[in-house]
DNA sequence: TCTGGGGTCCTAGGACCC
DNA sequence: TCTGGGGTCCTAGGACCC
């Protein structure tokens, strides 16, 4: 058995890309990507970056910067970047099917397991994929997970596209001018208790010693000490089915009455519900919250769960008590920013057993149909009354950009 | 005025059992 | 002053990721 070589392809910049791939006069320009609602910065284009646009941060904050410079701006388009991401990942598995899809614009591959030279395959790779797709990629290779992803930082600084991390030890010069916090799995709490263990870089890190890193960081922290090391703890995962399903947005403006509360909390129930039947799955247990944002003047966040006597993935049930335990959640007084709903208990619906005492309420025909009719016509082309019409509380994108791929009403249209 | 959404994993602590 | 030991299961909360 040979030694694990792992890869890590990640899109550069993605959803940023994504917006420039059907708009040619964005190339070169700043461009900015909001998370939903158009609240925080959550993509930007090199050019973005070098305007000190940092990520993360909210949009008013950002919005000097961006009518100074005339930067780009964009709501997130789910439909368009989940389209594009399919496609990047269906090229890299055409060159190595041995793939673990990481997350919308992350794969992890492991090239040992194929003949190929891995520096050729990993350019081979990058030059496919943006040929294919027009998105650019870069790869980082390693002996581990954790450090492929260090690889494919290097890879993305360098300007290269490609880097492989072969002996960890041998390039301790790169690694002493890495901070922790660029690390897999080392976030800004175990960064800061790092730092108070006078470990600050990468290289001051992989050298640390493994009990006292156990003691501070857990199994978590000592893992990644193994995996700086070369010693591989990590495979790649097999795609399982979810362990929860969560539903969940801030309202457009902040809502102060039952009433469209009742409505959203409806609509996400309906979404979870749709999603529990195309993994099909069955859900033992609902949870829905409740919350003022965090920076509001009167804070106010709680939560109720109920369980169904028999697991369900029947909308018109997951509807029901997420009403209900909605209605229980809230007080007058507040201003809400946001309801949600998470799915728990999920299990295979072919595996469900009856209780003997209670009868079903589900009507999965029904549900087949309704599905079957959104799919065929579009999402939300039928829909429950208690999900609303109007939905004034709905978020705001105000710049999102045409679903090109996804939508036949918002093709790219040539002149 | 305006601060995302969707996940996973680990640990500590309580309830309960023999 | 002293008041068992060992185990399981569940949940809440923290930390992290993209």
């Amino acid at each position: 058995m040979t030694a694990p070589l792992f890869a890590l392809a990640d899109c550069n910049n993605f959803y940023a890309s994504c917006e420039r791939l059907f708009n040619p006069a964005l190339a070169g320009r700043p461009l900015i990507v909001l998370s939903n609602n158009d609240g925080c910065v959550v993509a930007r284009s090199n050019e973005a970056k070098a305007l000190g646009i940092g990520m993360g941060i909210p949009f008013f904050q950002a919005r000097k910067l961006v009518e100074r410079h005339r930067v780009a701006v964009f709501s997130s388009n789910y439909s368009l970047y989940g389209d594009i991401s399919r496609r990047v990942m269906a090229v890299l598995a055409g060159l190595c099917p041995d793939m673990e899809i990481y997350s919308i614009d992350e794969a992890f591959l492991r090239l040992d397991r194929l003949p190929h030279e891995p520096l050729a395959l990993a350019r081979e790779m990058r030059d496919r994929v943006r040929h294919w797709t027009g998105i650019p990629i870069s790869i980082g290779l390693a002996p581990t997970k954790t450090l492929a992803k260090l690889a494919n930082l290097i890879a993305k600084k360098s300007g290269e596209g490609v880097f492989q991390i072969e002996r960890p030890e041998r390039l301790h010069g790169l690694l002493a001018r890495l901070p922790v916090k660029e690390v897999w799995g080392i976030g800004r709490r175990s960064a800061e208790r790092l730092q108070a263990l006078g470990i600050e870089t990468v290289e001051q890190l992989r050298r640390a010693d493994p009990r006292q890193i156990r003691r501070h960081l857990s199994v978590i922290g000592e893992r990644i000490l193994c995996e700086l090391n070369g010693t591989p703890c990590l495979d790649l995962e097999e795609t399982q089915s979810n362990r929860q399903i969560l539903c969940s947005k801030s309202f457009g403006q902040r809502v102060t009455t039952l009433a469209p509360i009742l409505e959203a909390v409806s609509n996400y129930a309906a979404r979870a519900g749709e999603r529990l039947r195309r993994q099909r799955l069955c859900c033992g247990h609902i949870h829905v919250f409740l919350q003022t944002g965090h920076h509001d003047a009167r804070v106010y966040s709680n939560a109720l769960s109920q369980g169904f006597p028999t697991p369900t993935s029947d909308s018109r049930q997951l509807i029901r008590v997420a009403k209900g335990l909605a209605q229980r959640l809230f007080l007058e007084g507040y201003r809400y920013q946001k309801v949600g709903v998470i799915l728990m208990d999920l299990a295979e619906s072919r595996r469900i057993q009856d209780d003997l005492f209670t009868p079903r309420n589900d009507n999965p025909r029904l549900m087949q149909a309704l599905d079957a009719i959104n799919a065929r016509l579009g999402a939300d082309e039928v829909f429950f009354a208690a999900q609303g019409v109007q939905r004034p509380w709905r978020m705001q994108s105000g710049y999102r950009s045409p679903r090109y791929t996804t939508c036949w009403n918002e093709l790219a249209r040539v002149s």
